[in-house]
DNA sequence: TTTGCTTCTCAAATCGCTTTGAATGCCGAT
DNA sequence: ATCGGCATTCAAAGCGATTTGAGAAGCAAA
């Protein structure tokens, strides 16, 4: 079934089909809706590739899987992911993933941007000097940017959260506790969200006239097997940490095994922050003892990537598109006064 | 750059340098040699689309996410996924993600197969009478399965591990260590890789005369917190459970929490197997103490099922296509001889 | 020289849609 | 009766590749 059959069997020309179908104005409307209709009954749906050949556009927009980056493709990914095509789905767009070395970046988006495989690209985890940015400005390659890449001058759109005003809340709520050997496992440290966080971190400390102890600071993969081995070796130094922040649930896990390996209690002996990109099978909430979170929804995060990119191809000038989201400091048991 | 302008460039007919490009055998090797260089010094691409168009084959499959089964997207599908697109990128084929409802898949179907999206589908998490298999058999839709449909007569490709090999092993070898009391941290109900396993459990039992105590089964979602909840729950049952099976290394986790929040020791009061997809972020081996595992790797299952998909695509008949794969037992310090 | 056979190359048709520029019919105004 | 204007509809020309069926060119055999 394809437009030319349709418009036969209708006794109408293909020009007025497919003006039928894709809503232009000067079309009948009872012919429109006898068009529709016809349409609907006989299943008939555009061949989308020859829809892209003649209008352009790929309908399409491509993520790149960051495959042998300090930052896999896990369960953060995933989540990201699905809010971006959940709201694109809506709009008959395609989600193309690609995987991509670290390494070879560049080629393969130039063979992105050469195929017309897709119309626009969002990118993740950025680093202070992302040459991504650079290279993509110079292919004519739309993109959008999930984080900032700090250090990089050319105008582009990106969507963060406050990842330094965060961990500097979260810092200073443990400072008023009154802890103050506080210890730090941070995310990889080469990507600029993690730089932030230890901006946020330190400046708090530095407020209050403090300077962390390098000795208790860690970074690395949001796994739990790092927190745990991070906070194992932290727990072992004395005078001991009173008190954690964490860079993902994950992490925390990890903390929260170490810390009861240890013999101590959280939320008594120990406390922790640990940052929350709400993902619905890992509650904060439900934890025994539920979790003080930074929280930021990165679901949400990708759905209004989504939403963005779709102003974008409207014609919404990308340097204008910057968004810095606040993160909310969500109290719970796992949080109390530090021993004395 | 398009075709046409390359074979002007090259003063070549444009069937010429396609044949050129495409490695068709009529075509001079040096006229080959000088076309590639020329394609590759000037950057040249062919449009995807219109390749699609011209070959009727859209060069992509699909994936579909579900949103709101049982089976989130969640850490699992994020390593099945990164197995096929690793693969299927050496290829030059998209992989699509696709949104899914459980409610309105076969409309979903229905599109993607009207508008020629993708040339082959990826299916995961079978249901016993799964009746996506009947609606993309008769809309004529190539489609692997990763998991089986218990009861579905249509021939149809699939790829399953051996679920229920595995747990009736795992089972067998706590009999051995003189555990009775075993419970089971099962996955979704519905699901027929949970049935598999609760079949090979129960077997393994049935073997000894022993019946398993439905106090001490549970089910659900893989993550931390059901974990954490059923095991919490099971070890207060008296006579406690001395060994658990665990559905996977997310709620391995929480039934490890819920150990030791009981004061007990893993490995020494309580023994536990969990089945480990393999996640490079969650290793079983690392953990303290380390943890004793059926383990079948998602990625290498996912990166397989990109293999046969091409396979099909050349003519391989889906049919011919079933895979089951055994799964290792692999014997760390989570488990030990039953206390008495 | 002609014929027959490869080997290589080409012009043109095709895929299924969008979009341009023109045509048609109908109306009231001139 | 003619015309201009408006609302609809249409035939045909793209989009950029692949593929078909045919034409040159080169060379050995007759």
């Amino acid at each position: 079934m394809k437009l030319k059959d349709l418009a036969a069997e209708l006794g109408l020309s293909q020009t007025t089909v497919s003006r039928a179908l894709n809503g232009f104005p000067e079309v009948n409307e009872a012919t429109r809706q006898r068009v529709s209709e016809a349409a609907r009954r006989l299943g008939y749906r555009a061949n989308v590739s020859a829809r892209r050949l003649a209008t352009g556009r790929s309908g399409a927009i491509g993520v790149t899987l960051p495959l042998q980056r300090s930052l896999h493709f896990g369960p953060h990914t995933a989540e990201f992911l699905s809010g971006i095509s959940e709201r694109m789905a809506q709009h008959d767009i395609d989600i193309v993933v690609t995987p991509i070395d670290a390494d070879d970046e560049v080629p393969v988006f130039r063979r992105l941007v050469a195929s017309k495989r897709v119309d626009a690209l969002v990118l993740s985890a950025p680093t202070p000097n992302d040459e991504r940015i650079a290279a993509l400005t110079e292919l004519g390659m739309p993109f959008l940017m999930h984080g900032r890449a700090d250090n990089v001058k050319i105008p582009h759109a990106w969507l963060d959260i406050d990842n330094e005003g965060a961990f500097r809340r979260a810092t200073s709520h443990l400072l008023d506790l009154g802890h103050v050997r506080i210890a730090m496992i941070n995310g990889p440290e080469d990507q600029t969200f993690a730089i932030h966080r230890d901006r946020g971190f330190r400046s708090a400390m530095a407020a209050r006239g403090l300077t962390p102890d390098p000795q208790l600071i860690g970074g690395g993969r949001f796994t739990d097997e790092n927190g745990f081995r991070l906070a194992q070796a932290f727990l072992e130094r004395r005078p001991r940490p009173t008190a954690f922040l964490a860079g993902s649930m994950m992490t925390a896990l990890g903390v929260f095994r170490a810390i009861r390996l240890a013999g101590l209690e959280l939320g008594k002996d120990v406390s922790m922050i640990a940052h929350d990109d709400v993902f619905p099978y890992l509650n904060a909430d439900n934890m025994v003892p539920s979790m003080s979170t930074t929280r930021s929804s990165i679901r949400a995060a990708g759905a209004r990537i989504a939403e963005l990119l779709l102003q974008m191809q409207d014609g919404k000038p990308p340097a204008s598109i910057h968004e810095l989201w606040p993160v909310e400091l969500v109290l719970r048991e796992s949080t109390g006064p530090a021993p004395r």
